[in-house]
DNA sequence: CCGAATCCGACGCGATACTG
DNA sequence: CAGTATCGCGTCGGATTCGG
């Protein structure tokens, strides 16, 4: 289908298997946390654990800790650690990294445009059938 | 972060739950077979579910059938149904789904790019640590 | 302050069998 | 041909506790 190679056999990179590289990247910036951490240090130059953890109230410890080590070892972002007492350790995108922001920012346009089309409501909603009309 | 409103709190839409935009587009186009199914509807007309069951040897029927029933519920591609025998059952993008196609293939770039700079192998490669250094 | 380790529930996804 | 129904595993993600 359209350029030959677009789509073709199962391949693997940096450890993960894939078929098409468009998956590849889903298995990159895909999943519940990822991109928000990548959009939070899209402006920012470094940011430390902490700070990055006050810009995302529902996140764990762990799956913080957790999915900036994948996009550490993917290569979307550098860390590092100043061995202090107390420590501190600070994030900031790589080159790579800042490739994905136009990506995250045509998601972002296109799920406002979903918004835009089928109406948003606020996640507390007492009654979704109390309201306009 | 950015402009208001880019990041808020929790809404709905489509019984869809996120904090963000761009959450809901991956909730959208997100998985692991979604991406492929769009991908495969880009520049056909209109394929039947045996014919889009062809080019993606690996999905089973059940997983096939639900994830176009998602992307129908979800406005990005309609189903029409011809009451003859034998049945047959046709998918096409919608002008919302048509709208996803630039990032999907933004995210082919991507994962390209991804594989140019680390290198990619065969999934059935023989074993990993037996090629060059 | 920044993690690692463990336990656990939820569900995405697959294999198989059956139906109009 | 194009689905449903049932079963079960593996992974994602959350809660909690411990460590440097």
């Amino acid at each position: 289908m359209g350029e030959p190679g677009t789509i073709c056999g199962r391949r693997r990179c940096l450890g993960k298997e894939y078929s098409c590289s468009m998956e590849l990247s889903l298995a990159v910036i895909g999943g519940k946390w990822k991109p928000l951490i990548l959009w939070h240090l899209r402006e920012t130059p470094t940011l430390r654990f902490s700070a990055l953890r006050r810009t995302m109230p529902a996140i764990t410890q762990k799956m913080l800790t957790q999915q900036l080590r994948e996009l550490e070892s993917d290569g979307l972002l550098t860390r590092t650690v100043f061995a202090e007492v107390p420590p501190r350790v600070e994030y900031a995108l790589t080159d790579l990294g800042r490739g994905i922001i136009p990506i995250l920012e045509a998601l972002c346009r296109f799920g406002k445009e979903f918004e835009a089309r089928f109406g948003v409501e606020a996640a507390d909603a007492p009654a979704p059938a109390a309201a306009e009309r």
